[in-house]
DNA sequence: TTTGCCGGGTA
DNA sequence: TACCCGGCAAA
């Protein structure tokens, strides 16, 4: 190989000393420091190749040279073990100066040791309702994205544990009588739960979908969170799971879409019942939205109902809709926000009843409403059999997407014009993107356009460039980060392809190469899928560095893929 | 020509 | 997945 190499790439040949031949000489001759200590020693601090300066070389270079602070600092110098030449590529992994920067973004795991830190706190809390508490004030944020990411991570997960001991809770008590068996529960379909279920579950959903801004704001949220000391067997436990999931699926048309009007012959009531079996459910919890980050995903594909979504499957009720939009916002603007709604989150619920758009902003409200005037039952008023279930959906409003709605701006995330077109292979060849973002990536896809907000899609170009450290340059999320979106494009800042970039937010502001986006929005048969990068102007660690350097490139450069140290 | 890097191949 | 490279296109 080494060989097959050198004998390739004779201008490296001549230099490369690493496993090859007459290192010594070499070095000498180029500069290098006595190949005394073998490669892999070199210490910290230790020596900086003179660098050869292949074209007066990188500042970066300067600095890093000898301290490993600024080491950390500064970007992403890599510091090849002192002595320069690591042995190529292969082992570089393994070895890691600690003191030393890395090279490589996707090396650079400056923060390791404080992610780590912040992991411990989490699992030390894990159960308990303050768990979240401690990192709040107490914690500086930490700054690396991959803290981040670990946090975030860990923070779904107690959520959903949470949620789902709630769940269980407010389920044993709520039909203690009741089976426990999803299938045997069918029966029970129609009651009182089933309607919470089916709450429960579109808040999944949308709580999926802006799971990304609990994070941000996992100290608010957990404040609202309280955990009850809520023990459970673990087969209820996975039942619920399985029950939502199985909910979701089948109502993964939303239930807006395959209400009333699907049947012409839609009598009164009941016509479509039938149509649902599937609508069986265990808990109520409102706040429930079961196993957000492995479980739930497969079986969400289903739209999520929001502002705009919501509009079009109004359909079904033919006029007065103005009205109803309007004493929507109405609500809207005095609701108080129902329970554990985040402050840009509105739940209203709709009458889907034909002809009758009715929004009210409570539950009980709409479901009232039903009871007596279209099921014409007046006397039992708080006792509901669920069947108004089928006639009011919930809407989730996102003032945000609302406001995004009205106006639908164009600024708004590309990413979300990625999503919506009938799906074709957009280029969109490799993303990485936090769970979360993958969680949202599933809800969007279909046929939602909504939530604007909520996209936290990470994107990047390649997976070389994934995991660098990375302070997002202009924004940062702001707990309340309800509005940050947009504001990405702007700062031409180089940020180093992240885990936690908006998706294509960005590249529409700094660059030409996302314009496609646009054209495959507008038609989407486009087959060019494969629209060339413009390719930046910037030099590349390959000028930079120039061949000679090789080993100095970033690993996106060595592998002749997009440069991720330079970014345009 | 050089540079950047895509697409694809190999290990 | 990590690594490498042919080859194309822009500079
Ligand atoms: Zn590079």
């Amino acid at each position: 190989m080494q060989a097959r190499r050198l004998a390739k790439r004779p201008s490296l040949g001549s230099r490369r000393g690493g496993a090859a031949p007459a290192p010594a000489s070499e070095a000498a001759a180029l500069g290098l420091p006595p190949p005394g200590p073998s490669p892999a020693a070199a210490a910290p601090g230790s020596w900086r190749p003179p660098l050869p300066p292949p074209r007066g070389t990188g500042p970066p270079r300067a600095a890093a040279a000898s301290s490993p602070v600024l080491l950390l600092l500064g970007e992403e110098d890599e510091d090849e073990e002192g002595a320069g030449r690591r042995r190529r590529a292969r082992g570089r992994v393994a070895e890691k100066p600690r003191g030393g920067a890395e090279e490589e973004d996707d090396d650079d795991e400056e923060d390791e040791e404080v992610v780590v830190e912040v992991v411990d706190g989490d699992e030390d809390d894990e159960d308990t309702e303050e768990r979240f508490v401690p990192l709040g004030p107490g914690r500086a944020f930490p700054k690396g994205p991959a803290r981040a990411a670990v946090k975030v991570g860990s923070f779904k997960r107690e959520m959903t544990f949470t949620f789902q001991s709630e769940d269980v809770k407010r389920d044993s008590s709520k039909k203690t009588s009741h089976h426990l068996f999803p299938l045997a529960m069918e029966e029970d379909t129609r009651t009182a739960d089933t309607k919470k279920a089916n709450r429960m579950l579109d808040q999944e959903k949308e709580n999926t979908r802006s799971i990304c801004l609990l994070e941000q704001k996992r100290k608010v949220v957990s404040s609202n969170i309280d955990v009850p000391p809520a023990r459970k067997s673990s087969e209820e436990l996975d039942m619920d799971k399985v029950t939502a999931a199985m909910v979701l699926t089948s109502l993964s048309t939303s239930p807006l879409v395959r209400s009333p009007p699907v049947r012409p012959n839609e009598g009164l009531s009941g016509s479509w019942k039938e149509g649902a079996p599937s609508s069986s459910s265990s808990s109520g919890g409102y706040w429930s939205w079961s196993a957000p980050s492995d479980q739930s995903n497969p079986s969400t594909p289903s739209p999520p109902l929001s502002a705009d979504s919501f509009k079009p499957f109004r359909s079904p009720a033919p006029p007065d809709d103005g009205i109803d939009e309007a004493e929507a916002s109405n609500l809207l603007f005095d609701e108080p926000i129902p329970r554990k709604r985040k402050n840009s989150m509105k739940v209203m619920f709709k009458c889907l009843w034909k002809n009758c758009g009715k929004v009210l902003n409570t539950a009980a409200g709409i479901q009232k409403h039903i009871r007596a005037i279209h099921l014409g039952r007046l006397g039992e008023s708080d006792y509901s059999d669920g069947e108004e279930d089928f006639y009011y959906t919930e809407i989730k409003l996102n003032t945000d997407s609302v406001a995004e709605g009205l106006s639908s701006m164009a600024p708004v995330s590309p990413s979300q014009s990625l999503a919506s077109p009938p799906t074709f292979p957009v280029p969109d060849s490799s993303r990485t993107e936090t769970p979360c973002a993958k969680t949202d990536t599933k809800l969007m896809t279909p046929l939602s356009r909504s939530a604007p907000t909520t996209l936290y899609l990470v994107h990047t170009d390649h997976a070389y460039q994934a995991t660098p450290p990375v302070t997002i340059p202009g924004s940062k999320f702001t707990p309340n980060g309800s509005s940050f979106s947009i504001s990405w494009q702007s700062p031409p800042v180089t940020f180093t392809g992240i885990p936690v970039s908006p998706t294509h937010q960005h590249p529409v502001g700094s660059g030409e190469q996302r314009q496609h986006v646009h054209t495959v929005l507008s038609s989407p048969p486009r087959g060019t899928v494969s629209l060339r990068k413009p390719r930046g102007e910037g030099k590349k660690c390959r000028k930079v560095y120039g061949m000679e350097n090789r080993d100095m490139w970033c690993t996106a450069c060595r592998w002749k893929k997009a440069c991720q140290r330079f970014i345009d």
